[in-house]
DNA sequence: GGCACAAAATGAGCACGCTCATTTTGTGCT
DNA sequence: AGCACAAAATGAGCGTGCTCATTTTGTGCC
């Protein structure tokens, strides 16, 4: 039983290389999960066994990217930047960390990452929302360190939501040699929500 | 010939209507192409010969509802609204007329509607383009009378349609009855757009 | 009516993501 | 070693969206 469990991990490691590899090389939508199977010396069935869908399987990787980018950020995080500057800062070190994933991010984010949760077919909610949370709980945490209401309305974080997830697509596909234009965008969309941001909290101070 | 063309004309609106009933009674994604085609009493290869996919036939049907708004909402505009005004009836505009489409807007929003091109899958570019070129267009002119600069910048004009994307989202998924959260965020997200587009020709003008 | 011929309709068949009844494997007990 | 038994692996098979070689239909001409 312990053997079996170091087992089971070493082919979970071996799924997720594999997939890492395939999605790089040739998209998401073109890696099959046949060629998933074949690429970790399993039958596919086993690979549903580890994963519930493949798309769990991509989130999975970027989840993973995005996680090891937090810690980073957090590493290098130097205190007396401006709300939008702490903002920028966190995003912009995601995108760095998913550079190589650019090409199967932009083929997720159309299929997997709805701002919303309508979407009734496949798509697993824990791992959408896991990201989701995980990064809106970050950006309350930044909003709070620098004095404006945590917890901002469902309304507000799903416009932060949306020009993130905006943000990411853009960043997908641009070609510009080093992402500028995708920090130029960033620094757009930012300044759009800081805008509202603060039009919200000092409306609500006076009747 | 003649009365051929008249036949072709008539198995696409029996197409069309059959594919309004079932994507709004059951989903975009639980209606298959082969309840598609029995419901317009035609074969599958058939239903085929008319739209490309099933997207291009839901992106018809959202096309022209949008398209049906935007006369409806020429008819009644009046002079003298602010920019912000402006826009806002634009957009609730063709939320009315897709109020009954709620429900599959959102599916189809994930799958086919993604901000870039970057999406390499099946999903038509031509209907997809469509729809964002002949919206911008409306709003490019909506700027233009409101004395800003049409033609803005590729990345401001990106802005837009991913804050257009998560109003659409947003109403896609709003429960309420009267679609008021929608409303409020449409709100939202316009003045976080005008905010960022007053700042950069502000920007522009002064070194 | 019969013939020629393009346009349109057809449905068997493909690859896909995913399921699940069956088989194989690894372990503890005797 | 042999047995019992749960956990894991397996791949034939299902319902998708979509294709394409073949058949059917509608028309103009004799």
């Amino acid at each position: 039983m312990r053997i079996t469990a170091g087992a089971k991990e070493r082919t979970r490691a071996r799924i997720l290389d594999g997939a890492a590899r395939l999605f790089r090389e040739q998209g998401f939508e073109a890696t099959s999960t046949r060629d998933l199977a074949r690429q970790a010396e399993i039958a596919v069935g086993t690979l549903f066994n580890y994963y519930p869908t493949k798309e769990a399987l991509g989130l999975t990787l970027l989840g993973d990217a995005l996680q090891r980018a937090e810690a980073e950020w957090r590493k290098r995080r130097r205190s007396g930047a401006s709300l939008e500057e702490e903002l920028f800062g966190h995003i912009a070190a995601g995108l760095r960390e998913l550079r190589g994933d650019r090409r199967f991010l932009g083929e997720l984010l159309d299929t997997a990452l709805s701002p919303f949760p309508s979407t009734p077919s496949g798509t697993d909610p824990h791992l959408r929302e896991g990201l989701r949370s995980r990064h809106l709980s970050t950006v309350n945490e930044i909003l709070g360190d620098a004095g404006h209401d945590t917890g901002a309305s469902a309304v507000t974080m799903h416009l932060y939501w949306t020009l993130y997830l905006g943000v990411l697509g853009f960043f997908a596909s641009d070609d510009s040699p080093n992402q500028e234009d995708s920090l130029v965008f960033l620094d757009q969309a930012l300044h759009a929500f800081v805008a509202t941001l603060t039009r919200q909290e000092s409306s609500e101070v006076q009747p």
